[in-house]
DNA sequence: AACACAAATGGACCGTAGTCCGGTAATCAC
DNA sequence: GTGATTACCGGACTACGGTCCATTTGTGTT
């Protein structure tokens, strides 16, 4: 868990070095083999060991490349998650620049809402790891700047990094999951909820 | 996990019918050393087997009275929980009835950092299980049930269970501890964060 | 006191995540 | 090509949480 610094956060590009022909091909197998299994059984049903066997590799393979579960289980969706950060970053508005920060916040917060109604499960068993993992990884630093920056940029006069915690604790996979599914809340209903929350905490965006 | 749904909760008085002599005295026996293993080591270094075997007693006899690893966890922290549930429900002001809701909201939040500040790490462990256990369990429905009561009683138009679940996210603490201990954040910063957050929610408490 | 029955017991057993290390083979310098 | 180097590979191994069930023990009944 030490050696290789490469490909595990987002910041995938250019491979330190040279990734070796055969690594890069475990690698690709091992991702083929868990997307299948996890699209088959569900991701809380799949088994490190299963994985291992369905791509023909041994586990010290498996997990070298990816750590732990919830490395391959980051590893699943990092492709997706890219794909929002792009358009967070890059996008159109009113998610992207050029919309005032507060709407662009509350499209932001559905957009995720959204990506949480896709992948759930998935979600769920990448940030179910050690105590504290999930919000030291690069993915929710990179989540949480892009919210802190837009509550700088609208205004906001309090601790703009608590506030982002905050906000981004309502976006919770397992606490939206709950929401969804054990309360009956539709997700119409949480876009709503999170938009008023949002204006609420930023009258004047 | 089905057969047993004798005090399991937080309802632990009066026993189904008879809990018999040698199954009390074991429990005891057991919480004991429970607590002595996690005062010495810390909540996340005492597996399962140190337990029974300090407690001179099986694994499944450990497994039969609570369940598993988290239920453990929270026998150990039912006492104390027992006691803040009483502070807010019946102590005194402006914990309890007696001052505007929200001032007993931003006390309820300063209390449960203190709560966190000195179970953390229990804490942490009990609500460490499957995926939603945590927010099914009654000690969050109740929380909940306080803090949405608060909402209402302050006159907040929005959906209360919502924001409950939001402002409790708050108070998660897995988040507190990484706040205080990775963010360098003091108490006394967070709790000053809280009450901001309470009173920019509520404007007229 | 002896009995019958439910409840409690303990430890062998299982599945899973994660580690370790001897052997293998891809890559590079020449 | 050939050899040295070094990353990679696989699967046996460990640790831990949790289950199962044959056996024991407490309790109310006769």
């Amino acid at each position: 868990m030490e050696g290789n610094v490469v490909q595990r956060g987002l910041p995938m590009l250019e491979p330190v070095r040279h990734e070796r022909a055969d690594a890069a091909r475990n690698r690709a197998t091992i991702l083929a083999a868990a997307e299948a299994l996890v699209a088959e059984r569900g991701a809380q049903c799949v088994t490190m060991d299963q994985v291992a066997r369905a791509a023909g590799v041994g586990k010290g393979t498996l997990f070298r490349h990816f750590g732990d579960r919830c490395g391959l289980m980051r590893a699943l969706l990092d492709e997706r998650e890219r794909g929002l950060q792009e358009g967070f970053i890059r996008g159109p508005a009113p998610l992207g620049p050029g919309a005032p920060p507060r709407e662009r916040l509350v499209a932001f917060g559905e957009r995720m809402l959204e990506h949480i109604e896709i992948q759930g499960d998935l979600l769920v068993a990448a940030e179910n790891g050690a105590p504290g993992e999930r919000l030291r990884h690069s993915v929710y630093a990179a989540y949480r700047a892009h919210v802190t920056a837009l509550l700088s940029a609208s205004g906001y006069e309090g601790d703009v990094d608590y506030l982002a915690d905050v906000l981004l604790g309502a976006l919770v996979s397992e606490l939206v999951l709950f929401q969804r599914r054990e309360r009956g809340m539709s997700q119409a209903q949480l876009k709503d909820c999170w938009g008023e929350l949002v204006r609420t905490m930023l009258p004047n965006g």
